[in-house]
Order: structure tokens, then sequence, then C-alpha cells
DNA sequence: GCCAACGTTGGC
DNA sequence: GCCAACGTTGGC
């Protein structure tokens, strides 16, 4: 089992875009970026977890979990020419970019936000990678330790 | 292979 | 809207 975090504008598509989702489940299309292109295809086994982190916006924070229940596969939406993601350079034979299905699993009581995150950031959460300095990775893994830790004091918080 | 220019991300 | 931090592109 690994541990993932995935980021999405809430604009674009929410934590709660996903609970509505048909079967609570949607694939996750758009990653253009190499590095995390790598987790995706290489790192990703169905049945990991992730969390849902909300970017650009208000209250930067962590949704929820969600659950990667596919294996890998080539992302579609980079041959599709009318589709904002299209990338000439990526072909079905040799596709260049994938992605993997994920559903929801369940919501924090209450959103995590980058802001308390950051209160570990020189203790318990010092390796993760979300709170590094100019960091922009759509997706990083998470180790077990933090992804607990996490866990944790998301639970504390649900019981204020 | 170098590197300047450019585009994007994402917190604030 | 600003700006730092990257990643990518393309001329040389």
């Amino acid at each position: 089992m690994n541990y993932w975090l995935l980021k999405s504008e809430p604009s674009t598509f929410s934590f709660t875009d996903l609970k509505t989702s048909p079967k609570r489940q949607t694939h996750w299309d758009g990653v253009r970026n190499y590095q995390a292109r790598n987790f995706i295809r290489d790192g990703m086994r169905k049945g990991d977890l992730a969390f849902f982190y909300h970017s650009s916006c208000a209250d930067p924070a962590i949704a929820g979990i969600v659950r990667i229940v596919s294996a890998a596969y080539p992302d579609h939406t980079a041959f599709d020419a009318s589709d904002k993601h299209y990338d000439a350079s990526s072909e079905p034979a040799n596709p260049r970019w994938y992605m993997v299905d994920v559903r929801y699993e369940r919501a924090f009581e209450r959103a995590l936000t980058l802001r308390e995150l950051k209160q570990y950031k020189a203790t318990q959460l010092a390796e993760l990678a979300l709170l590094r300095r100019g960091n922009r990775l759509s997706v990083m893994p998470i180790d077990a330790k933090q992804w607990n830790f996490i866990i944790e004091l998301a639970r504390q918080h649900s019981q204020d």
C-alpha cells in the first residue's frame, strides 16, 4: 500500500464534485508533468490511498481521502485536439501521459488547512513534499509515517 | 549542452 | 494581482 497526495483546484474539480460523480468515481486526467506522470504510471497501485488537496483557492486544504481504483492507463484527453490538455506529441501508439481512476473514500470532518499543516513543518511534517519550498507537483508520494500523522490530526480536529 | 525567454503553478 | 519557483522551449 502506497500513499499519495493529489492536488486539484476546487473551481475546476472539487472533492464534492468527486462525491457527486457517478459511482463517486472519476479518471484523474490532465497531469502534464513528467515527475507527476512517473508517480502515476510507475508508483501507483490499485488500492492505494491518496489525500485530495484543494489548491489555488481561498483556503488551501486537504478535504478528504480517495482510493486509487485502477492501474495507470493512457490519458486519452491528450489525444483529443479539442481538449484543454491536448498534446500532439502524445500518440495512442506511444502515449506520453497516464492517469488512474479514483473513488471517493471519505471526507475529513473538517478540511485540514495548509496553515494547520505548516504548524508541523519543522517537526512531524518536515519530510512532507507539500510543505517544501516551491513545490508545484500535482501528484506526490507521502510516507506512511506522515500519512498516519495527518490522519491523526484530522481525527483530533473532528472531535473539536 | 547551455541558457535566456517564456509559461505555469500556487500561496499570499 | 503579485511574485517566487520551477519546467519547458528553442536558438546557438
